[in-house]
DNA sequence: ACCTGAACACCGTTCAAGT
DNA sequence: ACCTGAACACCGTTCAAGT
């Protein structure tokens, strides 16, 4: 049994003088453009001061990522990991109909995207994924997008939503409408006092939507 | 009478002596980089070439525009510009039912979208409106939008959609799905092999949401 | 292996100077 | 009034050199 911490604290191996390297730079530079992107706003994000507020020369961080757009693709996926882990909490614990499953599926989508606006954007903003780079990327997307699937076709298979469309176009359909929604909310074009308010009215205008879900 | 063009050629009074500044440097920029966003993509776009493709110095953008951001906001004006306009056109051309009306409105904006992917970027990307710069480009963006309340109060008028909500959350409801489908299908979440299909698909997708639109 | 420090090309912005 | 040309501060990226 090694009696040691799982997450790298530096209590076992010190460093030989206190040496200037980091124990995790990759993760720490991860970190620190999160909060300077979520402080600053993604397109005031910058690469040197990542680096400089970790306390490490910028060319460092060349020894653990490609280039800049590789950083945003840590912080975006990172964020699409958190993402699907709260989807799936709420997929799997939320007691009751489907259509209250959905509903609390939304409202989760919501509150992640409206507590951290900025990185939401860097997941959607920059055109990341073309070219299929990032594939690690792709898969977390993925993963937070099957856990919305599953929630559609339990609701299929216990016969109170429409088979037609597919479960994957019902989903596409709650994808594109919650996205749509938070948009619209960041850019003030819908206006709203907060966020719990936000996801209220979000469930009023989507109603008819919601009821479209039903089996005919 | 004036046997003159309305639009600036140099025809008549012609420069003194092939002078070194443009006829409407302003509208030269706006265009250059309509074509270069266009083309290299938004994040990519840069104010000194714009300048140099209009064979100016970089310098003189300060002429006109205050800043990068407030060239952009042009850009993104002009594209609302012509969105309304072509909005408009459908809905008070489009003979027929509300809902065909509808089915027309939210092709034209697909169309427009998908035809202008990355002026659509600019629409959306960057925030530039925040703090309420630009109010002609606040004000391009509410006339695109009345064109949908329109057709959602005539509907409603008609007899044909609900009344509850009200017709401008029905716009808005539109709007936040016709914006989150553009989304999915510019960044290939939704695989689509053309902009037709990319419509289709949509009208099949959101039926239920327009069936939603029916007076109850 | 990991980081430094200096260099490079490029960017947005400013401003005195030209016409 | 409108543009030039040079300067400034800053950026992403590269790379020889240090430890």
């Amino acid at each position: 049994m090694v009696p040691c911490s799982v997450v790298g604290t530096t209590k076992g191996r010190r460093p030989k003088k206190q040496s200037y390297h980091h124990g995790d730079l990759a993760r720490a530079l991860v970190g620190a453009a999160l909060e300077l992107i979520e402080t600053r706003g993604p397109e005031a994000f910058t690469l040197r001061e990542a680096a400089a507020s970790v306390g490490v020369t910028h060319g460092a961080a060349y020894r653990h990522f490609e280039d800049k757009t590789a950083l945003l693709a840590a912080v975006s996926q990172e964020g699409y990991r958190v993402l699907a882990a709260r989807l799936g909490d709420v997929a799997s614990k939320t007691k009751g109909s489907s259509h209250e499953r959905v509903r609390a599926l939304a409202a989760a989508y919501l509150d992640f995207a409206l507590e951290h606006p900025a990185q939401y954007r860097v997941m959607w903003g920059p055109r990341l994924n073309e070219d299929g780079r990032f594939p690690s990327l792709e898969a977390a997307i993925q993963d937070a997008f099957d856990v919305v699937v599953g929630v559609m076709k339990r609701g299929q298979d216990e016969g109170v939503f429409r088979k037609q469309p597919e479960a994957r176009e019902l989903a596409i359909g709650m994808w594109v409408t919650a996205h749509g929604y938070v948009e619209l909310v960041a850019r003030r074009r819908i206006k709203v006092k907060s966020r719990r308010v936000a996801v209220e009215y979000f469930e009023t205008l989507f109603e008819p939507f919601l009821d479209g879900l039903e089996r005919r």
